[in-house]
DNA sequence: CCAGTTTGCCTAAAACCTTTAGGCAAATGC
DNA sequence: GCATTTGCCTAAAGGTTTTAGGCAAACTGG
């Protein structure tokens, strides 16, 4: 009876490659079993039960969405910025599909104040800077941009733009394009 | 051994039903067998499986939510059409959430081109009729409401905008009434 | 270094969902 | 009214979740 060291942390890095693999709703338990190749039961030491299986990768997927796009934005201001924040949150869902997915489980509100989440709305509000927009319109600008990209993302991984021209990358670039001109539009004189 | 008169037309109705009580991934046959008080069995003689059934619910509300859209664009144009139109989608998501994340299940390509779902996207193109776009303009606006709509939807069903002001309302106004301002600056002269 | 405790993975088992196979009775048609 | 079709049933196998209890490996301190 070989110890394989399992730990909530290995069990939910597995479960988020394991996502990408195979799709999010098809991370189990059992799965993940498997995949370590121990009896499934011995998973419910290191784990209360599915949905924290899943609520970890969701909170994994989140921090390491965060930290790419801090990386992407940093030292960088205006259409600038917010090309660069669209571009790491697409790219990071176009390569981890699952983890991805698994960022839009809908979390309890105790557990998403204290997730990246909150790093995603500051990011978001730091974009919005360089463009002088005072509230209410910068919360509706937050909501927009996040509306905008998780809806552009989700449906193209859907397979939404997949056989029709032009090309996403095409539309992509041009949906960034408009939202700076909708921003520097609507900024306060 | 009463029979109960089940039909494909009528399980998938009352699927799309406990979609909006239970949510759409808690719709099983088991489900809808207790449902109907009767045995899960009893369903696969009008259902091939699962999936089938989840795909018919899809189908179901994509038709729905095409017809609701038609209904409130008939006899507009321009910004009223596009707010009509954006107005349509997002209530059907509120008083059907179950519907509306069935509506998004991934269909296989032949099942999605039969679909409401080309019914959506010529909708949407007549919307930017009032708009004067051209080719590939248009295509790319088209994925943008698309992707707006979408995500502010699906985020605002997730949950995400409740404990924050300014109201959810507000911000969807705003939302339209900013893609309105942008198609009008992106005509072609 | 080795007894004692903790920890990790195991077996066993119950509950639920999916799907197939085969049977009996109700509805339909001639 | 009888034969056929159809609809719902029982039975059963296989998969997932979760809990309970056991044995052995890995730490702990004397």
């Amino acid at each position: 009876m070989v110890r394989v060291g399992l730990t909530p942390e290995r069990l939910t890095l597995a479960g988020a490659e394991l996502a990408d693999e195979v799709g999010f709703d098809q991370v189990t338990v059992s799965a993940l079993a498997r995949r370590f190749d121990v009896k499934v039961a011995s998973l419910y030491s290191h784990l209360k039960n599915s949905h924290e299986l899943k609520t970890r990768i969701a909170l994994f997927a989140l921090e390491e969405l965060a930290d790419r796009v801090a990386d992407a934005v940093a030292g960088r201001a205006g259409k600038d910025a917010l090309a660069a924040f669209a571009d790491a949150y697409r790219d990071y869902a176009r390569e981890h599909p699952g983890r991805y997915a698994a960022a839009r489980l809908r979390l309890d509100p105790e557990t998403a104040a204290a997730s990246a989440g909150v790093r995603h709305a500051q990011m978001t509000r730091a974009i919005l800077r360089g463009y002088d927009l005072t509230e209410p319109d910068q919360t509706h600008a937050v909501r927009m941009l996040g509306s905008v990209f998780h809806g552009y993302v989700s449906l193209e991984l859907a397979g939404g733009f997949e056989h029709s021209a032009p090309d996403s990358q095409e539309s992509w670039a041009w949906i960034v394009d408009s939202l700076d001109a909708l921003l520097r539009n609507r900024a306060t004189p």
